[in-house]
DNA sequence: GATGAATGAGGCTTCATTCAT
DNA sequence: CATGAATGAAGCCTCATTCAT
């Protein structure tokens, strides 16, 4: 019982550590670029000595890949929960996206990270991979899109959405329902179709404050307040 | 008269060791990403003492600039040059696309290089900017495209086209066809002119023998050759 | 307790290595001068690796300064407290004096020192200069010496000295009573009292083991035995 | 004849090029202090090309110590000549310093040249201790000056008059007849004569243009200029 | 586990020197 | 002779990694 207690207590405190590395990552990672990390600066942002970092990972790009991850699942869950109840797989695909465009420009640390890590994030395995064939897929089935390869189906779709993040975050502003409508465009819908889809309303809805996005505002917020 | 010659030989022998070092630069940065090279290995591929880049170039990201940007002059004047006859803006962006998703398929280099360079071949000032905005631009004033801001048609068209290159860098295949007919769906031409357009054969003229295009080539080629 | 424990054995062992640092640029630049040590050597003369340097100090000027300052403080130290017991101010200052050139010449490190570091020991903020001009003013005060500006006062006695001191190291002898008599005369003392003042005997007394001029020594020896 | 006349025209244009070198090295060493001084810098300074410093100087300390020499011989041709007409040793002496210090006044690179080149100015070898020694021989011989070893005397009157120079090249203000009535008083002057001595009043000659003091000040006066 | 001292490999840059033109 | 390109040795500094406490 008491070496339950005991594992479990630490167990807790090895996952708080380890997410407490993952939120330095993003942060670092997302100032000067996955390249311009340095293990001293992550550990130094997440308030650890450099040795513990060894504790917990092995290399730099094994905690960059993690936090990359973890960011992704967590954005991912969000607008899938966000369009669960929506059955149309073209609404599906439009609304994901203005979600996806909403959270870069709400959360800038999300789409300078998406800028940044463009290359990690779409590589074969992560996240993004993961959900966009399948949902392009079942647009398919469902003849609401024509059919195209998925590769290059993923291509024309998710390539301009990320192009945006990655304006979002130099700071230039996005019209995401160009983007969209487009996006449904090139997928075949009908004009009139595309523009009303591209026209919906959409909201992020809140996040929980221990989730890393929510942690990203914080860090924004203290800033400002720590400039102002 | 002497003083002439002397001072062309001695222009002329620093023109090619700048050119080669930026070829070098273009194998080293295509092989690793631009975060990966390091002087030395850019100037031991060039077969020059690492001394001598400093008497060409006083930083690293600035000779990776310069060979980002001859390959994409070479390049774009490629292209251009190949579609300089045609007058029809829509024919025009449909031909340069395959041209370049082409290039991408028999330069390797090229396609890897899109791939790793990325940020630095799409920045503002690069290349691809000047070019791509000005097509797109004439394809509206003519009434051949639907008309949308600039920047959103950047992303929805030149996204996708780099993509694929990012695609094709990997060793995946590409149908390039069904890529600039998604393009042209993008920009809203009628789907059968769409695909006709994206049907269209097209063929990379012969580059001299002291093009980096060409180089990059017989680099590929002798390569094989060692190992085989 | 533990944590206690812990701490101040790596505080101890820290002041070590710092000192083994210190006393590594003492040899070092009293060998090849402040502008001819360099990192590499420094550490190597401290037996530790290059890297260990940076844990201390941020840069080598900073290193010699520390190096200059403790074994000024030292010899400082060691003269005041041999002259506290005087009263009058004259013979403060040629005993203080008699002693430095004797110091000079039982440690020959310090007179290599001092000539080598003559620039950094005699700049504003160093020891020397804290030390000099008050034994010069309160003579003036208590009408021993002649009253002039402290700025050529210092020039007067503290310079020929110095150059003294420089003699030395290069391996000529000095008659530090003929000196220090030459200072008193030029502070205005009578003759026969610079005189008598000059010819007093002084005695260094001995340090202990841990300081770096006992240290400064024991190189000396061993080199010597090594020659021997 | 024609070769004779060839063989002085060349003689004269290395002349010259060895005098600009010096010069240059002159400049550059009184700014950066003998060891922050390169090739590159003084070629540079020069208006020529790196390979040519070769063809003059076999390493940069011979050029340096030529241009201590060179700036010293000039400096102590200047000053004996001026006392050239005085007989009395001690007036010699005096008038002697006093030009000195008025010197490092009235060319501010003199004074800088002097702190920084302390230890090159005064190794055995050098002018000044060609020209100081006899001096105060004569003195001695005379009977105006107590009998004293001549290293010692060196050391104190000769150090005295450097560290004066020093400090004005630090812009501090320096009182020379406080610092020449000490000397001489040091020497055993009676006072009365040593004030009366170092109260003389001395001028520079104007030096010709094209001698190394004159480019000093030329030098400074066109960075004033410039400034404005 | 957590810590941070110690290490040394690796990249950067300067600069003296050589040498072909 | 003058030039300046090429070289590589040598110093600087960062940083991933190991390890004793």
């Amino acid at each position: 019982m008491s070496v339950d207690h005991r594992s479990r207590n630490a167990r807790i405190r090895r996952e708080r550590m380890r997410a407490r590395l993952i939120e330095a990552a993003l942060f670092v990672s997302a100032e000067h670029g996955p390249d311009g990390a340095s293990i001293d600066e992550v550990a130094g942002a997440a308030g650890v000595s450099r040795g513990s970092f060894y504790n917990y990972f092995f290399t730099l790009p094994e905690l960059l890949q993690a936090s990359s991850h973890e960011l992704g699942v967590e954005l991912i869950e969000l607008v899938l929960a966000e369009i669960a109840p929506v059955t149309d797989p073209a609404e599906r695909l439009a609304r994901g996206f203005l979600l996806l465009i909403d959270a870069g420009r709400k959360y800038p640390l999300v789409a300078r990270f998406a800028a940044r890590m463009a290359a990690v994030a779409l590589a074969p395995g992560s996240v993004a991979h993961a959900v966009l064939p399948p949902l392009l897929q079942a647009g398919m089935d469902a003849g609401r899109f024509v059919a195209m390869p998925l590769p290059e189906a993923c291509d024309l779709t998710g390539a301009p959405v990320l192009a945006s993040l990655a304006r979002l975050a130099l700071g230039e502003a996005v019209d995401s329902r160009i983007v969209v409508q487009g996006v449904l465009r090139v997928l075949g819908l009908p004009e009139p179709e595309a523009e009303a889809l591209a026209s919906l309303r959409v909201t992020l809805p809140p996040v929980a404050d221990d989730r890393l996005l929510a942690r990203t505002e914080l860090v924004r917020q203290s800033r400002e307040e720590g400039c102002a």
